[in-house]
Parts: C-alpha cells; sequence; structure tokens
DNA sequence: GTAATATAAGACTGGAATAGTCGTATTTAT
DNA sequence: ATAAATACGACTATTCCAGTCTTATATTAC
C-alpha cells in the first residue's frame, strides 16, 4: 500500500552507489547486485530503463558499466520512479494519463478532493533528489 | 504503484457521502453501493472495519446502517486507511511495524535517507482530513 | 411469531501486478 | 579467440487485490 516497488528501491541504491563516488566512474550491475545483495537480472534491467532515459551511461563490453549522468541534485525521485515503472506516480488510476476507465469514474466523488493529494505527491517526489538519498 | 487501494477509496466515498448530510443520519451499504456503483459485498465489509475502529457507528436490523461517529474534521487520512488496510501506510516495508523481514535489510543503505520521504507522507496524510476531501 | 431487511464475518475465486529467472545476442578489452 | 560486460525479451512463480458467495445474527414491521 503506497510502496515503492522493489525495482524502484533497487534504482535508487544503485543511484546512491554512483552518487557517492566521483563522478563519471563506472559499475558493473553485477558488481553493484553482490554488494547489495540483489537480484542481478532484475538490477540489470532497471539499469537499462535508466540507460535509455538518459539518466545513466552504458559503456559495453569488458570493463564496461554504468556511470552517472547527470548531477544527483537534478535528478528527482518523481522522474526515477517514472522512468522505471514507466508511469508517473499517482494515488489513483485516474490520476495516471488515459485514466478515464476506472469503473467508477462518472459516480466518483472524491476525484476532486483527491486532487489536491496528488499535488502534494508530486512536489513532495520533485523536492526529493537523489542529493537527499545520500 | 502508490495508489490507494478500492477498499480505502470505497471507504471515503461512503464516508464522505455521510459527511455531507445531517450528523447521525443512516445509511445503509447497499444504498451507499448503489448510489456509486460499487460492490455491496465489498463496501459491506469495509464499513464493519470502520465500525469496529469507532469511526462509524452501525444499527443492525430493518432500518439499520452506518452513521458517522466522529466529526469530519477530526477523521484523518491515515487513520482511515490505517483502519481499513489494518496497517500504517508505508512508502516500503521496511517502515511497517516488524517490518524488519526485508530481505536487504542489513545492505540497503537508501533505508534511512527514505526516512524523511516516510515522514513527509505521513505529514500529508494526517493533514488531510474527511473535511477536506467535502 | 414470521417475514423482511439489515449488519457480521469469513471463506473462496479469478485476475492482475510484481518479483525474479532464463536464454540468447551483442559489444569490447585483452 | 576468449572473457566480461550490456541488451532484450520471454518465461515463471508468487503475492496481492477485487470481487463474490455463504451463513449467521439482529431488528423492525406486520
Ligand atoms: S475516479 Fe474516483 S474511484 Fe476512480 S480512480 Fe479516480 S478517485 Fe479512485
Ligand atoms: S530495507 Fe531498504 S530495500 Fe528493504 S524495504 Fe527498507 S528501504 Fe526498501
Amino acid at each position: 500500500m503506497l510502496q515503492l516497488s522493489k525495482k524502484v528501491e533497487y534504482g535508487l541504491i544503485a543511484l546512491r552507489h554512483m552518487a557517492m563516488n566521483p563522478r563519471g566512474q563506472v559499475f558493473a550491475a553485477k558488481e553493484i547486485a553482490v554488494k547489495f545483495d540483489i537480484s542481478y537480472e532484475l538490477l540489470a534491467k532497471v539499469l537499462q530503463k535508466l540507460t535509455k532515459a538518459g539518466v545513466v551511461i552504458s559503456t559495453q563490453g569488458m570493463h564496461g558499466g554504468y556511470s552517472l549522468a547527470k548531477k544527483p541534485n537534478e535528478l528527482r525521485v518523481s522522474s526515477i520512479i517514472s522512468v522505471i515503472e514507466e508511469e508517473r506516480p499517482t494515488i489513483a488510476e485516474c490520476y495516471a494519463e488515459g485514466g478515464e476507465d476506472c469503473s467508477i469514474f462518472n459516480a466518483c466523488t472524491i476525484r476532486k478532493p483527491l486532487g489536491k493529494m496528488q499535488h502534494n505527491l508530486n512536489l513532495l517526489l520533485e523536492n526529493t533528489t537523489l542529493e537527499q538519498i545520500v
């Protein structure tokens, strides 16, 4: 309930790890997975999504790995979640894109009021950057 | 992802409905379910939990139903969620009670930093009362 | 006292979402 | 060539959630 997914947590752990070290240093997914005792395959997929989104830079081949593409204070938790989940974090499905398919949509009386909560959640996630996770 | 469950939404809708009407008026679960086009059985179970927690008062038998037990400005969303879900809303399992069973608990480096987010979420949910949902 | 209407409570089911795994291709340093 | 790394998609297992069903109990109306 309201919990971040494991994928997001793993992504944050990896990103934090990179942010703690000198800029530009590359880390292999395997290396991170072992260090933090998380599934290598799962972490790899997360890092691949972060790569596509330009959050990290990947270098393939031997001695390859990932390195942070942005400054920690430019990386908002909200966008990290969006990238990994492939959708914005919402408090109710009707606040997601194309989210009018809630079966109750028309009869719902709390949609509008919940908008304030959604807005505050947005602020919270936008104002929390990777820098603050360090 | 981060979404309120349907049970919580249905609970909020029902509570809001009661809050919109004169204090003490009773509403049958069936009546509310029909009005808002939600599953009667599901709503009934939610209202039963709210009854046990003293959020609403139930009267059994014919012409029975539920009525609000507290003033809308005394009812915080955080506690409504706690009652319906039977656990506090948390951003990660380790923030729930007895939540040390995360497989990564010891290696996790983001637990502490996420504490701030958890705290802010708490504030958000505590500061939102039923009155503001009306 | 019986029928009708309501809550109480818990078991059960189906489907969706999540976590995790596997297989294979590709890239690159040595 | 080989080893070590990313890339990518299919697959599986498990857990969670929404919804249903069943039975029991309480209260009112008649
Ligand atoms: S319309 Fe109402 S019930 Fe449906 S998702 Fe939005 S808030 Fe929840
Ligand atoms: S310990 Fe870390 S990984 Fe485990 S639930 Fe808490 S924050 Fe998430």
